[in-house]
DNA sequence: CATGAATGAGAATTCATTCAT
DNA sequence: AATGAATGAATTCTCATTCAT
């Protein structure tokens, strides 16, 4: 018994210093191989532990997913609420320059979580499918959020559930073709062009040809 | 396996369509659960042949990804090409409307064909990570789309580049919600509200305010 | 790489005989471990194949135990049929004799076959549990068997059910000790002891007494 | 596992009532999986502690079984002694009245017990295997019953070890269908039928002709 | 052209058990 | 007295692949 000179040194972590620490590998490893290309072994490596051990935590594959998505809702709520402490929230009255703010903060905050991006981006894609353990999730925060931009966008916006799309789309959209490039492409920049074709006044309601903006 | 006796019927088809059948199988069912996700057992089943018979024509699994995707890419450029007989082709002088029906025209062909904007989107998303087998050629198509897109506006706009990134992530991020709706969503309408403001003339060269479009 | 010469010699069996094979060896493993004792490696390095080569003919591990209990069933009907051509048999009229040579000769048969009697004894035990996969198949057996020693009784005994519990109960008890004891314990014999007593006239209805047999 | 927080609540029970507790439940599942079908989990959530806490108080799986047993033939033992105080006693003169008083009284009394009468019948059919680690005890235990049964019978039956075999052969088999009928069937109604027989003049030793009983 | 038998690697999960606290 | 974290070994089963026929 030569050469591998594995680690006996069973270290022990606080379990909630564990958790956070699976969840944190979970969602880099999912984002790079999704759900269906990761394996509990793969993550258990990365966290020196055992496949049996990381199981200690989550149970099963399934519930592992489930929680890391929304240990990941979570705080990206949180989040979004603290930059901009608006977005979503029900009572507010919003300005034109307000929602262009609250995109743009949105962006800005993606910008520095790209693994966070990864992670939905390769999930959503991946729960298409029926089958997925995430389908429901997905199918479900999808019409919230186009829901949730239409009424944001009602005021300005004689069509605001097509306006509601196109931005969903260009961020998505441009979200993956910053991925694509590593982070290369300037996402900020792009999204704010777009943002300013996509809300500019010739798609606002019919008055806005008086009114700027 | 031995025990469910079911077909005797050894079906011998033309190696050709079996080819055929095999890859319209696979577009389908990678389309729904990925590369990762989908089995060479799903696939043969579905073409009413062993594993061992699937891989006599394809030889591996990764290997059948490589061919599906080239499969796919010839099909869908003699589509376009026949459509519109031009995007990217390099000499032709193109003009704004032409552009305008380019694009329409690809978003049309694409409606009738949901199982290959499936296959993409899917791939696409799986293939973002460099172990992926489709990984490279994906990031090649990208570059290359991007290019051919910004040659093809750059007499038009003052940042073809940024517009190309606008078109190609509108596109994508639509036909995703496409595909999350069941295909509710009028993508065609979408597509065109959206190009109309991407591509108008507020975002085009200084000059196109004054000369029309 | 010494020490340990495996064999690689992979040996290619007639599925028939493959079969065969593994229902006999399944038979005697079980009858000693019982369905949750054994285990598909076991059963498989017995057989000199793998875990997944035997998986390749029965599926899983419920189905194996499930083909293998038909496949007694057949065989053991069959024996018993073969044997005495009645017991069972629906039209045919009994005598007394030939009852009680019809258990003798089931006995008898059984003493031939000690891992048949041990597989059902030890399925039989286990397989009380509802949650045992072949719970409904033994308690279906048990009220079947019941039923048809009734009916072959009834015209001889004023309490035909209560016989045929007697006769049920006293088999299964001698064949566990018979088990017990390594088949040192003279089966037939109890057996014919046994049957003397459960059958003699003093059990048989009311007229038995003068009419001995 | 984390994840389900229940109950904080961290019983703390009195030593022998925890593992008395812990035997009630051990007898109750086993005699429902048998010991290869049950898990230290299992039984450890039926008494609402952990794993390891339960092997605090037994060490291994198979030591809990071997407590388990004797303790059980200790309370047996009790049982049948105070209920009639004899059967085994080596010095006591028996009547055949008394002997079958003794044994009706047995039955009797294992009818309150189905979960013990389960248990045995579960252990004694997987222990028929040499690896089980109650197979020599139940060896052991079959060959005195049988002996003492013997001496038992030698003053009535000019064949005590059959009568002895018929009887315990009759009692485990009755108490099986008697299991399997889900203790509908009338267990004590048909033991004294089936003792009657057994135990009947006509297989009593030569003399008993004359001098009935 | 296609199958049937078989494999080796790996999958998720369960299990008895250990040990520091 | 009992837990919580962790493990190593085992379990069933799936998968891509091979190869003789």
């Amino acid at each position: 018994m030569v050469g591998k000179r594995k680690k006996k040194t069973r270290t022990r972590l606080d379990a909630h210093v564990r958790r956070q620490q699976i969840l944190g590998q979970a969602a880099d490893l999912i984002g790079r191989r999704g759900y269906y290309g990761f394996s509990i072994q793969d993550l258990a490596d990365r966290c020196r532990l055992t496949g049996a051990g990381l199981l200690y935590y989550f149970g099963s594959k399934e519930r592992l997913l489930i929680e890391l998505i929304e240990d990941r809702d979570r705080r990206t709520a949180a989040a979004v609420r603290a930059e901009i402490g608006l977005l979503g929230e029900p009572n507010k009255q919003f300005t034109m320059d307000s929602i262009r703010q609250a995109f743009h903060a949105t962006v800005v905050h993606n910008t520095t979580q790209p693994e966070s991006v990864r992670l939905f981006s390769k999930l959503h894609a991946e729960a298409m499918d029926p089958s997925h353990p995430a389908h429901d999730y997905f199918a479900a925060r999808r019409a919230r959020v186009i829901e949730s931009y239409s009424r944001l966008l009602a005021p300005f916006f004689s069509q605001p559930a097509t306006t509601a799309i196109q931005l969903i789309a260009m961020m998505r959209g441009l979200e993956d073709l910053w991925l694509g490039s590593g982070q290369t492409l300037d996402l900020v920049a792009e999204w704010d062009r777009a943002a300013a074709l996509l809300l500019s006044p010739s798609a606002q309601k019919n008055g806005a040809r008086r009114a700027k903006r």
